[in-house]
DNA sequence: TTGACTTATATGTCTAGACATATAATCGTA
DNA sequence: TACGATTATATGTCTAGACATATAAGTCAA
């Protein structure tokens, strides 16, 4: 019954009925459940065309804050706590915006003929080319990750000639491979010798690994395994893109 | 200039022009950057109105894919490998979804007036009383996480009188409190005394920390750190929502 | 009570227009 | 050459209809 609604304001109409949609449910004034209003009472309510709600609740359904059923209605859905959005941000980014100074520094890069280890790692059959590249990132000319990658150059031809030693790898291959999927796999393990060292942590420290696998279409691009040191670094993942 | 756009398939045709579209980026056919055609081409290339190919582009544009700009036209987005989604999962649905037998232990439940500590852990200002349970999952009889949780009793003041002794909180949380909000943390430690006796593992084993922390629109509802065994346990965070 | 059939209805998709608005491009001027 | 004003244009939003379709709800018979 409320009104004020025929006065325009600033935000189209179709967003600000959708903010009021989504207001309600994120107080929780209609809980998971609750059958949102017809669109015929929307469009009453707001004095607009059917498209107009339609579009703003079609937004809510794609955003999955709300379900759609034919001749039922729509509902709040059930919040799904078992999705998050976890930001892993390129690594040289993640260290300027923390307002720090970003280090590089290539260890190792060798080109060959892809082991059976190169091959299980990538989950290629086929023995190519590939390209390992080992490298180091500071923040502040402290450690702050070791990094361990396999690119498949049959799918990135021009990582052959790139040049890794100022550049890392990650930027490289996120300005020069098109859009691509990845998976991540986050575990914990203590520091050996080798990684103690690179990081200049104690042997049998805690370490955050991140196992990263890109591929695109089917088509395998990268692995790559980040060490980080586990009590100074976190990863923090936010439910509902905040 | 292709044809065989006027046989009407079974989808519909937004959904058809923007499987086309959301095709070519994802094969890398266009490219991060490209122009992908002004809404007025694909109207001539599909036969349909201006408000149909408006849909299949918006719901792109929704979905990060593309960038629409003003004047300028529609361009496919640069991947952003900075978002991943994390599926974390209700620790019985993640184990009974492994076809692993569950098992859950109810360790210690306190009721109290928050103190210092409580406070500062659910970032709250106010004094009010507090539930801190701590609890145990099992797979298979292997113990698979320990779990210690601090619930807010002002936000949720029937989980005072709430039964956890066969229901873990994270569960009985789901059904009782409308959408919320959360913010998940992940590093890594090393076991000491009291966590590896708990998880039957070694000290000094490393360990997997997720630290959440809930709310609904600015108020906090609980604060929880779970910990496994950080070589048997892997958190898959998937691109791409697939 | 149960199952099969019918009907009403809310959403799903689409059209052929309209005006608004941000901005890339162009043109003109200092 | 550099800067400011103008214009053209692609997207943003919206309307008042239309028909399609899945399905909840009601109806009727076995």
């Amino acid at each position: 019954m409320s009104l004020s609604t025929e006065t325009a304001d600033k935000p189209t109409l179709y967003k600000r009925i959708r903010a009021d949609i989504e207001k309600r449910i994120l107080t929780g004034e209609w809980p998971p459940g609750h059958r949102i209003p017809f669109e015929h009472e929307l469009v009453a309510r707001y004095g607009c065309s059917r498209m107009t709600v339609n579009k703003a609740l079609s937004e809510l359904a794609q955003a999955d804050l709300i379900e759609r059923r034919r001749r039922a209605g729509s509902f709040v859905r059930r919040p799904q706590h078992q999705s998050a959005v976890l930001k892993i941000a390129d690594i040289r980014a993640e260290i300027t915006a923390l307002g720090r100074s970003y280090g590089y520094e290539l260890i190792g890069r060798k080109q060959r003929t892809a082991t059976a280890a190169d091959r299980e790692r990538l989950g290629v059959k086929k023995a190519g080319k590939v390209v390992a590249i080992s490298c180091r990132h500071s923040a502040d000319n402290v450690p702050f990750a070791v990094e361990d990658r396999l690119i498949d150059l049959s799918s990135v031809p021009s990582a052959a000639t790139a040049d890794f030693s100022n550049e890392p790898p990650g930027s490289w291959l996120l300005h020069h491979v098109p859009w691509t999927e990845a998976e991540h796999t986050i575990s914990a393990i203590v520091a050996d010798d080798r990684t103690a060292e690179a990081l200049d942590i104690a042997v049998g420290a805690p370490c955050l690994v991140i196992d990263r696998y890109t591929w695109r279409s089917a088509r395998t691009i990268t692995a790559v395994r980040l060490l980080y040191p586990g009590d100074s670094h976190r990863l923090v993942a936010r439910f509902k893109g905040g």
